[in-house]
DNA sequence: CTGTTAGCGCGTTCAG
DNA sequence: CTGAACGCGCTAACAG
């Protein structure tokens, strides 16, 4: 009972060797029987099997990949925002296809913070993952080169990173905005605000540019008095939402580049209608589906995407490279975007 | 350039004997070095550091925890659905604790499925984690029991496993659905209908205990007719939904145990809104937020609660148990939930 | 078909 | 203060 030491009970996992010693037999053979039982006399599997049942043995897996060359089986992944639900479905297409590749994932949240992302690439090294998947910050990507990485297998989802060749997996932003602007056009919106988040933001900077697209395409100015680029929260994005609509000259509609802003307009013009304000009840325009776009006050286009399905993507790039030639040249996928209207018959 | 090899450059991670080289000492040194600097010559310090710079050395995780009763600064995370926003918040908490503690999750999904938590389990143990966090499935549930586990820590989230004595984080079912019920009676319904998923979950059982006992104590019959507990998904409520407003007697509130009924039905409501259907446009109580409730076509009471706290509470549960005493009793931490109304004065 | 030897990267132990 | 030897759990490579 001495206080010094934790004296946890630790009831020591069994070990192959306490398996052989129970079979009796080496070791090896009980290795081999565990690794598929090649050569290997059935009753001897026999009895490394019963002896591994007795004992509730299992194998560890960080002394088997001990040896250089051999895979871990485990793949990190680093993404921006684990309480997004788009990156929660982004996690688990990875993890689902990583689980039919026998691999488990290691998970880290960076917050946007470049540094975390460099400690926990760094710490994912550390582990001798076979592979990374990460969504990048906008911050210093120094840890990602090449002369850091090594030749640690890399895939970059739903952002680039500026001069870094990878495999990446995009959507494909700039069409779906475009798309998505232009079906406000065609209802005959001439009037359209635009809100969205940091321009150095990789997906802000394409979704900006699709909407820009349709907007001169058709030759209507864009009013840099409700344009809005620089919000990464709902609040902000109500007090930018807001602004807009106070205007004398306010939008007949607005597309919003994320979830958060589409969020924060929706807020603010539920407000305006609850408070009876007079004004436009704006049409909106949302990238990034929620749940429910159908029963709003206003009609809501939205421009769909799935992350559960952007994540098998990233993971199958990976494996593709894993298993195949480690040096052929970075590929990029990107999926497609759904454009969906309200309800039937009723355009925004 | 054999075809047979995959050959993969492997640029060789360097290990702390190359440091050691580099830098003109012994691997003991080197190794000292990285784990504090003990007794070791400044100079000497510098010399490695320098090298460990210059080759970009990274410890060996792996390696350093082979030894027994070091641990491998991994948690084993399973969640039965990592695409449920709630339960991505969930493991955000226990990332950020984690983190905190200088821990890496490992995360698997079990889709509810009993046989795969028990492989995922299986895996960590395999991986030599220093402690599990689950949100335990509702089948068999052998392998958790402690003569499987060792004296492996083990957190149980959001559910109870029967018969297993485990650090358990819950929310306050019972009197969040107690509470939300009677916010729908003080407002004068009595025909009160029950949207709920599968009893054999844990947490459906006990909100419809908060439920029925709302019920009970105010003397309103619960009416089985318009009760219906077996909805998993968005449709199979929306089709509940459906049944009960299309009675004669159809109810004039109706409470929802969880996000995806109360979608299913407000989808439904939705619907008779659109199509002009004559008959009651019931208030909802919810339990689990959304986004946008206030902007539903019907009043929608929520009852809210703080997945990211629970996995907070969770995690901390796990490492209270790693530092301190491993045999102390089980505990369970219940949180606290939050009834939400509408707007101000406009209560369901 | 089976067993022995050796070594993966690291850190504890013990000897200088 | 520093280094050499040993062993953690496991499995290629090499006997037998």
């Amino acid at each position: 009972m001495s206080a010094s030491q934790p004296e946890r009970g630790r009831s020591h996992q069994p070990t192959i060797k306490e398996v052989a010693r129970l079979a009796g037999v080496s070791p090896m053979t009980a290795s081999r029987t565990l690794n598929g039982g090649l050569n290997v006399r059935p009753d001897l599997q026999e009895r490394v099997m019963a002896a591994v049942r007795e004992l509730g043995y299992q194998r560890n897996e960080n002394a088997r990949s001990l040896r250089p060359g051999q895979p871990s089986g485990l793949i990190g992944i680093a993404i921006t925002n684990l309480a997004n639900p788009y990156y929660g479905s982004f996690a688990l297409g990875v993890e689902e296809v990583a689980a039919e590749h026998g691999r488990r994932i290691i998970l880290g949240n960076t917050g946007e913070d470049a540094g975390r992302e460099r400690q926990l690439v760094s710490d994912f090294i550390g582990r001798q993952v076979d592979g990374l998947i990460l969504v990048p910050t906008s911050g210093d990507s120094a840890h990602l080169r090449p002369e850091r990485l090594g030749d640690m297998p890399l895939v970059l989802a739903s952002r680039r990173v500026p001069g870094l060749e990878a495999d990446t997996v995009l959507l494909d932003d700039v069409g779906g905005a475009y798309r998505g602007t232009i079906s406000l056009l065609d209802a005959g919106h001439t009037r359209i605000g635009f809100l969205g988040n940091r321009s150095s933001v990789f997906t802000g900077e394409r979704r900006y540019r699709g909407f820009e697209q349709a907007m001169s395409e058709r030759g209507v100015a864009i009013d840099p008095a409700i344009v809005a680029r620089d919000q990464q929260d709902v609040d902000a994005a109500r007090r930018a939402a807001r602004a807009m609509l106070d205007r004398p000259d306010a939008p007949t509609a607005i597309f919003s580049a994320n979830n958060r802003n589409t969020i924060g307009a929706l807020r603010e013009i539920g407000r305006r209608i609850h408070d009876g304000l007079p004004g436009p009840r704006p049409s909106i325009v949302s990238f990034d589906d929620f749940e429910l776009s159908e029963l709003m006050p206003v009609p809501v286009t939205v421009i769909d995407h799935d992350g559960r399905r952007l994540g098998r993507e990233a993971a199958t790039l990976l494996f593709t490279r894993l298993t195949g030639d480690g040096d052929m040249p970075a590929r990029t996928v990107e999926l497609p975007v759904t454009v969906e209207f309200p309800r039937p018959g009723e355009r925004a």
